[in-house]
RNA sequence: GGCCGGUUGGCAGAAUGGCUUAUGCAGAGGACUGCAAAUCCUUUGAUGUCGGUUCGAUUCCGGCACCGGCCUCCA
């Protein structure tokens, strides 16, 4: 398969490192608040690529980081704490709030049907593996103590600023924040913070360098050699990562190991909101929950998130969300209806044809809007019978995850009163009493029900 | 200030040097229905702008306008 390099700006040919086996390190989230449906967007994008790479056949080692320690708001000695201020404001110790939002957030991923990757890892659970990297990195002479702090130095280590292509001496330092005066060079940052003003702070650890608590990136260069070992094939995040975060990981890193540590960096564009840019530190988020409160499915934004390409800026509207909750219950009528008779003999070559042309979409940096293209025009062939139809969508959706296997008519049973208004428009209705079959219509539908006469005399009547 | 990206029909969003510019939603017409709903059939509709290269450009190149991103934390 065919995946773009932010490393290299080129589609390349996927390699893996070890013959049918794939490492994949995401950065995850920080759990100091709820997951907004753009960090969502990212995470759905990395489950569209776990699953491609097991359709395609390999062992795939998904590892995602939890970031649960404190971390300041830049790599510099300034800022606040975002989860501190978080305990604070909730008035709840760290680590339960750490936990509590944890929690929520696998919900909402269980909800948006995201494999949960093999490994989920916590930052505070490797502080000490941190304290050994750091050592390393001193004993290499790429870290230096200064003002209290550990930082590396992004001069010594050579090549710093390849991933974001981003020359070093013409960054304007300290134009928008303040600047960290223990630095060497603009572009080092913090390893392991003692000195900073957090004298309250509530998660520290001893270390060589006296009691404090780690710099932000260290954890995700740890975590991931920790559990895949110092050579990686796949390393995964937002587009916000490339220039600081994923560049610090990857000098910090390849500066430890002494080589190249990432093969490919697949990085996601952002969703974004008409007039409003939702961040975390805005407050302005839309979660997961609040959707479902306005009566959609998850698996709608799912579909949502299908429709674009993963290098795309993704505008959200409600009209959007809309007509993708709108394709997705065509989708599940369809589906139920396909399903109803599968009866017959599946058509092996228009499957193999079908999934040839699917798999020519996914293989190629993960085009999914074609993939769903391609589903449409197997859900509305009239040439092929449904249970050709269904080898085929069934196949599908092991890559989309929209749950087709468990989309199925969802029985209503009339309690006593909708029972009395039903045989009372069936009377009417036999009468031609136009008048008050559709007056019990109207009664019905203020009561969120549906009615409909079907060809046959009956009536299926649905929630809405 | 520096560096990037984008502009495709009503919305979202693919693709492409020429053939009907996907797909979904919405819209229109018809069938069906007492009327609806659902379904089925049919169908309208787009490449910001000005130039250049070319037999031919939405696609390549350049100017302009507008939008967005990054150089701070952010998915």
């Amino acid at each position: 398969m065919k995946l773009y390099n932010t490393l290299t700006r080129k589609l390349e040919e996927f390699k893996p490192i070890t013959e049918g086996k794939v490492g994949m390190y995401c950065c995850g989230p920080t759990v100091y608040s709820y997951a907004h449906i753009g960090n969502l967007r990212t995470y759905l994008n990395e489950d569209f690529l776990h699953r491609i790479l097991v359709r395609a056949g390999y062992d795939v080692h998904h590892v995602m980081n939890i970031t649960d320690v404190g971390h300041l708001t830049s790599d510099e000695d300034t800022g606040e704490d975002k989860m501190l201020k978080a305990a604070e404001q909730e008035k709840m110790d760290v680590l339960a709030l750490a936990r509590k939002y944890e929690d929520y957030f696998f919900e909402e991923e269980k909800d948006l049907n995201i494999i949960r990757p093999r490994t989920v890892c916590r930052a505070t659970e490797h502080v000490q593996d941190m304290i050994e990297f750091v050592k390393k990195l001193e004993e290499k002479g790429l870290a230096y103590v200064s003002g209290g702090n550990v930082y590396f130095d992004t001069v010594k280590f050579g090549h710093y600023g390849e991933l974001s292509w981003k020359d070093i001496s013409g960054l304007q330092h300290g134009a928008r924040v303040e600047e960290d005066t223990n630095k060497r060079n603009p572009t080092d940052f913090v390893l392991w913070f003692t000195s900073s003003k957090f004298e309250n702070q509530i998660l520290q650890w001893d270390s060589p360098w006296g009691r404090g608590y780690p710099g932000w990136h260290i954890e995700c260069s740890v975590m991931s050699s920790k559990y895949l070992g110092e050579y990686i094939d796949i390393h995964c995040g937002g587009v916000d990562h490339i220039p600081v975060h994923h560049e610090n990981e990857k000098a910090q890193s390849e500066g430890c190991f002494g080589h190249k540590w990432v093969n490919y960096w697949v990085h996601n564009e952002f969703l974004q909101l008409k007039d409003i840019k939702m961040s975390k530190s805005l407050g302005n988020i839309l979660t997961i929950p609040a959707l479902k409160e306005k009566g959609y499915d998850p698996l709608a934004y799912r579909y949502l998130a299908m429709t674009a390409h993963y290098r795309s800026l993704l505008q959200f509207t409600w009209e959007a969300l809309d007509s993708a909750q709108a394709a997705l219950n065509n989708l599940k009528s369809r589906v139920i209806e396909i399903k109803k008779n599968l009866s017959g003999v599946v058509n092996e070559d228009k499957k193999a044809g079908y999934l040839n042309k699917f798999d020519a979409a996914i293989f190629n940096d993960m085009a999914m809007p074609q993939a769903l293209a391609v589903m449409w025009e197997v859900v509305k062939d009239a040439d092929i019978n449904n249970a050709t139809k269904w080898a085929i969508l069934s196949e599908m959706d092991t890559v989309f995850g929209l749950k087709m296997d468990e989309m199925k008519e969802e029985v209503y049973v009339p309690d006593a009163e909708v029972q009395a208004l039903l045989d009372a428009r069936k009377v009417a209705r036999a009468a031609k009493d136009w008048a008050k079959s559709d007056e019990i219509r109207d009664a019905l539908k203020a009561k969120g029900l549906t009615v409909k006469d079907l060809p046959d005399g009956s009536v299926e009547i649905k929630q809405i």
